[in-house]
DNA sequence: CTAACGATTCGCT
DNA sequence: GCGAATCGTTAGT
């Protein structure tokens, strides 16, 4: 086990930070289950400029305000009253960076994780959005503001290496109201992978 | 206090 | 491909 230092999360550079994710095991531990999977897809988010972002020009609100924190806090939210959206707080304090995690490999736990997603088939598809992947590893709001080296949840280097010219750049998914800023391409996955997350 | 709206997913056509 | 589900957050009255 070889979990990530804090300092890992506090450049200044929120899309350096979201590549580098790419590659890395996000794990949780529940009721004596571990369960995790590698990190294929993140989008990053930048408090200062981005309008996508909650944090948008550092406006600050009771949600986002972990967000504010020093870099390798969870940034946990509810979207459309259903799924729990899982976010790494980056950057430092005062400066309100994030990456959205959107989807994983899984590794461990695949039969309990099958299991959270009401038992479903198809491997490629069991971590393969935001929403999927905190439901099969039990995110939710119980992880709001925990550190990224705690028990409960945390993400580990596993000694795997994603080469540049194998990280595809593109458009981030859902932010069309965000205007120009819907166009940055701040989204990053693993080339070929098939457990990419599609619209 | 009220109302509009999501960093989505699933089921049905 | 399209629309419903579903509720906390946010901004405005």
């Amino acid at each position: 086990m070889n979990k990530l230092p804090q300092d890992f999360y506090q450049s200044d550079d929120v899309v350096d930070i979201s590549r580098k994710l790419l590659g890395k095991k996000l794990c949780t531990f529940y009721e004596g289950q571990l369960t995790s999977g590698i990190i294929i897809e993140t989008e990053a988010y930048s408090g200062r400029n981005d309008k996508a972002c909650h944090a948008h020009a550092n406006h600050k609100t009771p949600r986002n305000r972990i967000m504010f924190s020093e870099g390798g806090h969870a940034y946990v939210y509810l979207c459309y009253g259903i799924h729990h959206l899982f976010n790494v707080v980056a950057n430092t304090e005062g400066n309100a960076d994030a990456v959205l995690v959107r989807a994983l490999q899984p590794v461990d736990g695949l039969e309990i994780m099958k299991k959270r997603r009401n038992d479903i088939s198809n491997i490629h598809r069991l971590c393969a959005g935001p929403g999927m992947l905190s439901q099969a590893l039990n995110i939710g709001m119980q992880h709001y503001g925990l550190t990224l080296w705690s028990d409960q949840i945390w993400i580990e280097d596993v000694g795997v290496a994603v080469p540049d010219d194998q990280i595809v750049a593109k458009p981030r998914i859902g932010v069309d109201y965000a205007g120009e800023d819907a166009l940055l391409p701040w989204r990053f996955y693993i080339a070929h992978s098939p457990f990419v997350s599609h619209k």
